[in-house]
DNA sequence: TTGCAGTGTCATACC
DNA sequence: AGGGTATGACACTGC
C-alpha cells in the first residue's frame, strides 16, 4: 500500500511536469493493480507450494518407511508364534511381495484343478473370507457374534496389537473362523439392494479394518511396486493362508461360490485405523456394523489399493490391479472374455479399472494445478521485475520530458528576445506564439488569433463529426 | 481439539 | 455409445 501511494504521488509529480503523460499513467495503474491483484490471489498458492516442497522432501522417506513397514507388519505377525524367527520375516517378506505378480496369478489358477476335497474346500471358503476382509485393527471389533475375548482376553489381544501399529489380521481372521465365522453369511447380511456394486458401500457394513498398509503420500507413482506395496495389508494374509490351506477357490467351482468369494474380497475397503483408533467398544462396534452404507462408505477410501488388488486376486485374474488399469481397452476386454466372468465380476472389474483410472487422474490434476500455481508464482516474479523496469523507463522518459520543455522554454524566451514588431518594439510573448506551418514556414500570431482559429477548428470538426 | 494438507472416490461435463 | 480425461466436491487420515 505504501508502495501504490508512493508510486502515485511519483506518478502525479510526473504528470505535473509532463501534461501529455496520462495515457502512460492510465497503464502504469492497470498493471499495477493487475499485479496486486495476482499477488493476493496468490498468497495462497505460496503458502501451498511451501507444504509442497516439504512433501517431496519427505516422500523419499516415506519410501523407505513402507518397505520398513512391511518387515513391521510380518515381524508382529510372527511375534506370537515365534519371537526369535527374524530370518522368517524376511521370507514372508518376499514371499508378500511377490503376491501380486502376473506370474504368481497364473501359477494360481494352473493349481486349481489339483484341489479336490469339498470339506477342504468349505474349510477354505471360511478361511477366505477374513483374508479378504482382514485388516482388523481392533481385533474385539471382529464381528459383534463372535466372541473374540473367549479365546483370548481383549487384554492380551492388546497387548499383541500393542507392539506393532501394523495389527496381526491374519491370525485374528483365523481365530474368528475357527469360532464358527462364516463370510458367506455376513456378507448376505449386509447385502443391501442399490449398493455401489458391493464395493466400497458394501464393504463399508464390515467393522474390519485395515493394518496399516503405507498408505499416505505415494505421490504420483501408479507403478505396480506402488500397488503391491499397498496391497500388503490384504494380499500378505490372503498369500499366508494360502500356504496354510492351499488354495481357496477353484475354477472349477460353481460361479456362485466364485461370486461369494468375490463378494467377499470386495467387501474389504475399511479404511486402515490403528488400534487406538478402531471401535473399542462392543455397543461402537455394534453401532458400525448398523450404520448405513452411505455413511461410512467414505471412510473406505484410503485402502482400496489394497481391496483392489484383493479383488483382481481374488477373481484369480492373471493380471495385477496395476495392469488391469493401464493395459488397452481392447486388452481389457479381451481378458474379461477369456476368463469367463459373470456381469456382476465384469462390472466390479471395470470398477477397478475406472477407479484405477480416476486415481491417476486424479492425481494428474493435481499435480497439474500445482504447476499452474508455479508457474503463476513465475509470471508474478516476471511481472514484478517487468514493472520495475518500466517504472525505470518511465522516469527516465519523465526527466527528458522535463529537459526539453525547459529547453523549449529557453529557445521561446531567445527567440522573442530577439524579435521586434513593425515599430521595431521587442514582441511580447504573453501576447503572440510561434506558429509553425506544414510547409515549414514559421509565423508569429497573435495568441487572440490562435484561440479564434481553434474556436472555429473546433467547430468545424463538431460538424464534420455531425454530418458523418 | 482444531486446522491443514494429502489422498481416494464420486459425480459430472467434455472429448 | 462407450471409454477416457479433467475437475470440483466430499470425506477421511495423519500430522
Amino acid at each position: 500500500m505504501a508502495e501504490d501511494v508512493d508510486l502515485k504521488a511519483r506518478q502525479e509529480a510526473l504528470d505535473d511536469c509532463s501534461p501529455h503523460q496520462g495515457g502512460d499513467q492510465l497503464e502504469l495503474r492497470e498493471e499495477e493493480e493487475d499485479i496486486n491483484q495476482s499477488n493476493h490471489n496468490h498468497v495462497d498458492s505460496l503458502l501451498s507450494l511451501e507444504g509442497y516442497l516439504q512433501l517431496l522432501s519427505s516422500q523419499m522417506e516415506n519410501m523407505l518407511e513402507v518397505s520398513l513397514l512391511e518387515d513391521i507388519q510380518v515381524a508382529s505377525s510372527s511375534r506370537g508364534r515365534d519371537s526369535s524367527s527374524s530370518h522368517h520375516n524376511v521370507s514372508l517378506t518376499q514371499t508378500l511381495s511377490h503376491c501380486f505378480s502376473p506370474c504368481d496369478a497364473t501359477l494360481l489358477r494352473t493349481d486349481y484343478p489339483t484341489q479336490a476335497n469339498s470339506e477342504m474346500r468349505h474349510l477354505q471358503r471360511q478361511e477366505s473370507f477374513p483374508q479378504s476382509s482382514s485388516n482388523i485393527a481392533n481385533p474385539e471389533s471382529l464381528l459383534p457374534g463372535s466372541n473374540l475375548t473367549g479365546l483370548f482376553s481383549a487384554a492380551d489381544i492388546r497387548n499383541l496389537t500393542a507392539h506393532d501399529d501394523n495389527f496381526d489380521e491374519i491370525k485374528l481372521m483365523s481365530l474368528a473362523s475357527e469360532e464358527g465365522f462364516d463370510p458367506i453369511e455376513v456378507s448376505q447380511l449386509f447385502e443391501e439392494p442399490g449398493s455401489d456394486l458391493g464395493l466400497s458401500l458394501n464393504s463399508s457394513h464390515s467393522t474390519t479394518f485395515h493394518s496399516v498398509c503405507s498408505e499416505g503420500a505415494v505421490g504420483y507413482s501408479n507403478d505396480v511396486k506402488s500397488f503391491s506395496s499397498h496391497g500388503l495389508g490384504a494380499g500378505g494374509g490372503h498369500r499366508q493362508e494360502h500356504s496354510k490351506y492351499g488354495q481357496v477357490e477353484y475354477p472349477g467351482d460353481s460361479q456362485c461360490s466364485r461370486e461369494a468369494t468375490l463378494q467377499q474380497f470386495l467387501h474389504n475397503h475399511a479404511y486402515n485405523q490403528l488400534p487406538s483408533q478402531a471401535a473399542s467398544t462392543p455397543e461402537h462396534q455394534q453401532q458400525m456394523w448398523m450404520e448405513k452404507p452411505n455413511e461410512v462408505k467414505d471412510r473406505c477410501h484410503n485402502s482400496t489399493d489394497t481391496n483392489v488388488s484383493s479383488d483382481a486376486k481374488a477373481l484369480r485374474i492373471p493380471f495385477s490391479v496395476d495392469e488391469i488399469v493401464s493395459m488397452p481397452v481392447d486388452s481389457f476386454n479381451t481378458m474379461l472374455a477369456k476368463n469367463h466372468l459373470m456381469d456382476t465380476q465384469v462390472s466390479h472389474l471395470r470398477v477397478i479399472r475406472r477407479r484405477g483410472k480416476n486415481k491417476a487422474a486424479a492425481q494428474n490434476c493435481r499435480k497439474r494445478k500445482l504447476n499452474a500455481l508455479l508457474d503463476l508464482e513465475e509470471d508474478i516474479r516476471n511481472l514484478q521485475t517487468q514493472k520495475e523496469s518500466l517504472k525505470k523507463e518511465h522516469s527516465q522518459c519523465s526527466r527528458s520530458i522535463s529537459k526539453m520543455k525547459q529547453k523549449l522554454h529557453n529557445l521561446y524566451c531567445d527567440i522573442f528576445s530577439r524579435l521586434r514588431d513593425d515599430q521595431g518594439r521587442p514582441v511580447n510573448p504573453c501576447q503572440c506564439v510561434i506558429h509553425c506551418s506544414s510547409g515549414g514556414s514559421v509565423f508569429i500570431i497573435p495568441k487572440h488569433l490562435v484561440k479564434s482559429e481553434q474556436k472555429q477548428d473546433s467547430e468545424n470538426e463538431q460538424k464534420q463529426k455531425k454530418d458523418g
